[in-house]
DNA sequence: TGTACATCAGTGAACGCGCGTTCACTGATGTAC
DNA sequence: TGTACATCAGTGAACGCGCGTTCACTGATGTAC
């Protein structure tokens, strides 16, 4: 009884209406909803319908924060970047050399595409806005940096651009290469999977670097 | 003038119907239209109205060779593994030893996801069904094989599904950090950079083999 | 202290779209008698 | 050789769905006078 044609959000679920001037409130509320949505069953989950019936709020309200879909996905994936920056900040934390640093730091990257795969797929594969790419690269170069601290001193020319692309290429690929699998065939030790494939991009990289110095 | 409702497909464009026994043509019709349309826009751009448009037909008719959308794309995304497979098989052909044989595979696999974006999306993160799995498993299988081949001597105990899951790593992220990526901004010269990525690979790996069998 | 008004933070209902899918039908072609 | 029939290879029109988005509206809350 009762349910008329479309019962948007019952009165159980439905948010209470934000005092005056609290209304960025919601703005919150909805980037949570959507990057639970995310988690959930990823991207094409992210509707403007999914993400206001979560919050208890009409659909057009999510309007008032953001422009359109587009708008709410990309600000979802800036957020995801923050996440994945923290989540290597504080891996690397205790390190005291740069190596160690590097490591800790490829570690965390892989973990958290592990952890996160839906977030990740974002990140790695999403909205390609002048935010997003900016982001991106900003991440790229504190690799770029930690790679360029750890390098060893014997091999004076290093192309660190080139070389921090190949060890992102080894994380990327080595999460992609999991996240494709079911969670039955995972290497049991994740931590130990993370830190081989550091070793390899780094001691793979750095060979190459001697063989064309000689 | 005349153009009612749902035009459909202009008489134009309209196929000319099979004669009686060669129905099965259509099958192979449909599977080049969808292919055709996952290159342009990719794997979401292969709807059943769009494919049979293309291919000069109404949309039921699609509906006679493949039970739904899901079995179509899973179709597609079989016949791309079997083209990865050719492509890597090609490459090979002319090595004379294995090492060199597995670089070209290497090679080719990274070049194939270079030349054909969309379509490396399908295989890489497209329908996970009984069928694709066993594709993937089998084009691992063959790597597996290059890689126990060009294995050196003086290594007694290699795991090689854990060195070739390693290449496969690098191999995928070499080409999908790419894919994320402007054209403008890739590497010159792509051949280099797919056997540097092959390259770092196995040096790597096997650097890896030797400290765990000092 | 009362009250008209502006503003904030939303709501309810609908529009139009493209999609997968289904249903009843059709017209050409081969085949049995 | 003629003809009724079965079958193949489709068609045309529609159903229902979920989606992004828009429009006119509302009700509570603060504020100027």
């Amino acid at each position: 009884m009762g349910g008329s044609k479309d019962p948007g959000v019952s009165d159980s679920e439905r948010r209470p209406r934000a005092r005056r001037g609290e209304g960025g409130r919601l703005h919150e509320e909805i980037l949570d909803a959507a990057e639970a949505l995310l988690d959930a069953s990823g991207e094409s989950a992210v509707t403007i319908r999914a993400v206001a019936q979560r919050v208890g709020v009409s659909n057009p309200a999510v309007y008032l924060h953001f422009a359109d879909r587009s708008a709410l996905l990309s600000t979802v994936c800036l957020r995801v970047w923050d996440r994945l920056d923290e989540y290597m900040a504080d891996a690397c934390s205790t390190a005291t050399d740069p190596v160690t640093e590097l490591e800790n730091r490829c570690v965390a990257y892989i973990r958290f595409g592990l952890d996160h795969p839906l977030r990740y797929r974002l990140v790695a594969s999403g909205p390609a806005t002048e935010a997003t790419a900016r982001v991106a690269e900003a991440c790229f170069d504190v690799l770029r940096h930690a790679v360029r601290r750890s390098a060893p001193e014997g091999v004076p020319q290093i192309d660190t651009t080139a070389l921090t692309r190949a060890v992102c290429a080894c994380l990327h690929g080595a999460v992609s290469l999991l996240l494709l699998q079911p969670v039955s065939a995972w290497p049991h030790d994740l931590d130990r999977y993370a830190r081989d494939v550091a070793a390899i991009a780094t001691s793979g990289v750095l060979s190459l670097c001697s063989d064309n110095t000689p």
